[in-house]
RNA sequence: GGUCGGUUGACCGAGUGGCUAGGUAGCGGUCUGCAAAACCGUGUACGGCGGUUCGAAUCCGCCACCGACCUCCA
């Protein structure tokens, strides 16, 4: 199977061909969120950008097996391997089995994806499920002499497996740099080094996630449940992982620690970041306070928001921008991917509707080739939507008049565009009046039809009144060649 | 403080050593009973100062500003 596409290693900061290991199967594995509160504009990223990259790999042909898990326990709140977990924070502060906050939020994130019309993962592993793999996965680590047990806990040695390896190598940090720069933690004096992270976590009396090891009862640490799931499910090497680049430390720096600790090898060949969305130049993250949820972005139940922005506005507005870019967040941004988003749709509409001429006046396989060159350039969306555009821009254009498409070339383009923007970009339409229901939908195509006979007799107050109010009630009404289109506010 | 990245027209956002995306808004037009929508046309912008070059917004240096990571975060 062949490819040209070129993807960015972060491990090696350059764009590189990319060649799977056993094709036609492609193993792909990405950080999926810690389930202790509702998910928010940041989760989309990462999803949607890999989203991406899962639908082209497919699109060309590949197997893939997507793994994306569920963070579920050993997410702590605070200091290196100190303060609460995340979860059982939440479920004291709820009143609720840290189990119950993890369904809740863990089945919004599902709803909100599937809004989002991000594709299931072929695989989601939960943390929770696999405390005997991680558990496995720390004596490997052990054996190999690159961890050490202190009252019940098990460390990770990072100062030992620097000697051999390159501790940092992904995130270019330097080890005696993160030593000198390290302040003294308090509490941490188990460890021999500050920058030695838990394997796993002994459970203090209080707390409620608990599992029985070998070395006591406790907990897994957050850095193992992605090395041990990745390799369960993909193998010890497999093709590519992604994530946030907040989690490029300490995160991923560790996974490789544990991978090459633990097998003598590295799991990862591609390590593929996506950048963070800001708003008003900031990181936007629960820990900041300036997120703002999916469900209220849907809703635009929210301060920071002059009107609901619909999912695939959402999803438009970040395929707008290339992932590893950062992209920020404003009402005038989404706005702008709405009706841009729009103008696509309706540049599609037309072309179904295009008469066929006997040439053509535009390439179209010139576009198609144009719109493969962007993708296989490190999924470089932005300049696919560009090409699109383009491609409407010629679309409306044969619909005028003033260009031509043979009835080939117009079958060949309808292909294209389906495929690029249904099945590869994962836009899909949607329809404003959708979300009401039988009955006002019933109401107002009354309505409309009281109000046409009233244009038919050309008594344009009485139709301007019924507009004007229909318009106070927050219905629009557009009256086209094709009879009277509406939609809400 | 250390490491890394960024600074593009009114806004968002690509990209390239010379051919100077795209979207939104604005302006002009077409269409329409009016309105809206739609469509067409229209904008030589790349933080500052130097340097390299026939030519730089694109390469190099310095400066300024912003951000990310260095503690949890997608």
């Amino acid at each position: 199977m062949e490819n040209h596409l070129v993807i960015y290693n972060t491990l090696t900061r350059e764009k590189e061909a990319f060649i799977p290991l056993h094709p036609p199967f492609v193993g792909l594995y990405v950080c999926g969120p810690t389930v202790y509160s509702d998910a928010h504009l940041g989760h989309a990223r990462p999803a949607i950008t890999f989203d991406l990259l899962y639908r082209y790999l497919t699109h060309l042909g590949y197997s893939v097996r997507y793994v994306r898990n569920i963070t579920d326990v050993g997410h702590l709140e605070n200091d290196a391997d100190e303060g609460e977990d995340k979860i059982e924070k939440k479920a004291r502060i709820e009143h609720l089995e840290p189990m119950e906050v993890v369904q809740k939020y863990m089945n919004t994130y599902h709803r909100n994806m599937d809004q989002l019309n991000v594709l299931p993962p072929s695989i989601e592993p939960r943390a929770s499920g696999h405390i005997i793999e991680q558990q496995e996965f720390v004596k490997r680590i052990l054996n190999s002499g690159y961890a050490y047990e202190v009252n019940g806990s098990v460390y990770f040695d990072v100062v030992k497996y620097s000697r051999n390896n390159s501790y940092g190598k992904l995130s270019g940090r330097v080890l005696e740099e993160l030593i000198a720069g390290s302040r003294d933690l308090e509490g941490a004096e188990e460890k021999r080094n500050p920058f030695d992270f838990a394997l796993w976590k002994k459970a203090s009396p209080d707390h409620l996630m608990r599992w029985p090891s070998p070395w006591g009862e406790g907990y897994p640490g957050w850095h193992l449940e992605c090395s041990t799931m990745s390799v369960k499910y993909l193998g010890e090497v497999f093709d590519i992982h992604g994530g946030g680049i907040d989690l490029l430390f300490p995160h991923h720096e560790c996974e490789i620690a544990q991978s090459s600790a633990a097998m003598g090898k590295e799991s990862v060949r591609y390590w593929m970041h996506n950048n963070m969305i800001t708003i008003n130049g900031q990181k936007m993250a629960r820990s900041l306070g300036n997120f703002i949820t999916l469900d209220q972005l849907f809703s635009g139940n929210h301060p920071a928001l002059e009107k609901p922005y619909s999912p695939m506005t959402i999803r438009f507005f970040i395929l707008q921008a290339h992932y590893r870019s950062t992209v920020d967040f404003s009402n005038d941004a989404l706005r702008a991917a709405e009706k841009g988003l729009q103008r696509l749709f309706k540049g599609m509409d037309t072309l179904k509707k295009l008469k066929p001429s006997d040439t053509s006046s535009f390439d179209t396989a010139e576009l198609r080739r144009k719109c493969y060159e962007s993708l296989d350039d490190d999924l470089n969306s932005p300049v696919l939507l560009s090409y699109l555009f383009d491609g409407v821009k010629h679309i409306n254009s044969v619909n005028d008049g003033s260009e031509t498409l043979t009835s080939d070339d117009i079958v060949s383009l309808k292909e294209l565009y389906d495929t690029f923007v249904y099945k590869i970009l994962g836009l899909k339409e949607e329809s404003s009046a959708a979300g009401s229901d039988k009955l006002t939908r019933e109401l107002i195509e009354m309505i409309i039809s009281l109000r046409q006979a009233a244009r038919e007799k050309k008594d344009w107050q009485t139709s301007d009144k019924i507009r004007a109010d229909l318009r106070k009630a927050g219905i629009i009404l557009k009256d086209t060649n094709e009879g009277v289109n509406w939609e809400f506010e």
